[in-house]
DNA sequence: ACTGTATTTAGTTATTTAGCTAAATAACGA
DNA sequence: TCGTTATTTAGCTAAATAACTAAATACAGT
C-alpha cells in the first residue's frame, strides 16, 4: 500500500471527502459545501487525495468533477488487512 | 474506528512496529533493535499506539513487554472497510 | 474583449509531529 | 544501600501540516 495512502486517511476532513465521493461524483465547491473549511484549504485537501491517486479530477468546463478511484481505494484497504494480516469478518478459524 | 488509530497508523515507524508485534511480543528495548531512532523516540511511539489502544504493555521485573491487542487492531480494519463501504477480496458481485 | 464563476496557487501563520539529549523513575542483584 | 539496566519524561529544535486571505488561472457567456 502506498506511503501517501495512510498519509491521506489521517486526516477526518479527507476521510470525509472520500465518503462523500463513495456515493457519487462530485464538483470541487459542491464538495466544499459539506464543509466550514474554505474552498482554498479543501483544495488543498483535494491535492492531497489526487497524490494519494484515492481520487480524479475531470475538468469539466469552468467545473472539475472528482470522482472516487474505487479501485485503488479497495486495493489500498486489502493492502492493509494483509499487512497486518487481518482477516475478513466471518473467515475466522 | 477511533481517530487516534488512523494517526496512530500514519506514521511508517508505528507500522513498522504493529507488524513486528504481530509475529511476537516483545520488550521496548528489543522492538527498539529494530530501528535507527533512539530509545525515547521509540518510546513516544509506544505511547501513541498505546492510546490508540493498539498495543498493550506488561511490566515484567525491569522490562516491558509489549503485545499487539490483535482484536483493536482487527475491528479497526472492519471499521475502516466499513466506512468506505469496500468488501473483502472475492466478495464482490 | 469583458465579466462572472470555479478552482487553484502563493504566501503567511499557528499547531502538531518526530527527532534528539539529558534527566528521572523503577526494578533488580551484590 | 549502591550500581546497573530498562524505560519513560522533560525540554528543545526542525520539519510537516492545516488553516487563512489575497491573487492568479481557466473557462463560459455576452
Amino acid at each position: 500500500m502506498a506511503v501517501k495512502v495512510y498519509k491521506a486517511l489521517a486526516d477526518p476532513t479527507r476521510r470525509k471527502i472520500l465518503q462523500l465521493l463513495r456515493q457519487k461524483e462530485m464538483s470541487a465547491g459542491e464538495l466544499a459545501d459539506h464543509f466550514e473549511s474554505t474552498k482554498p484549504t479543501l483544495s488543498r485537501h483535494f491535492s492531497i487525495l489526487r497524490e494519494a491517486d484515492l481520487i480524479q479530477g475531470n475538468k469539466q468546463g469552468t467545473y472539475i468533477i472528482y470522482r472516487l478511484n474505487v479501485t485503488v481505494l479497495e486495493e489500498a484497504m486489502w493492502g492493509m488487512m494483509d499487512m497486518f494480516n487481518v482477516k475478513p469478518r466471518g473467515e475466522n478459524e
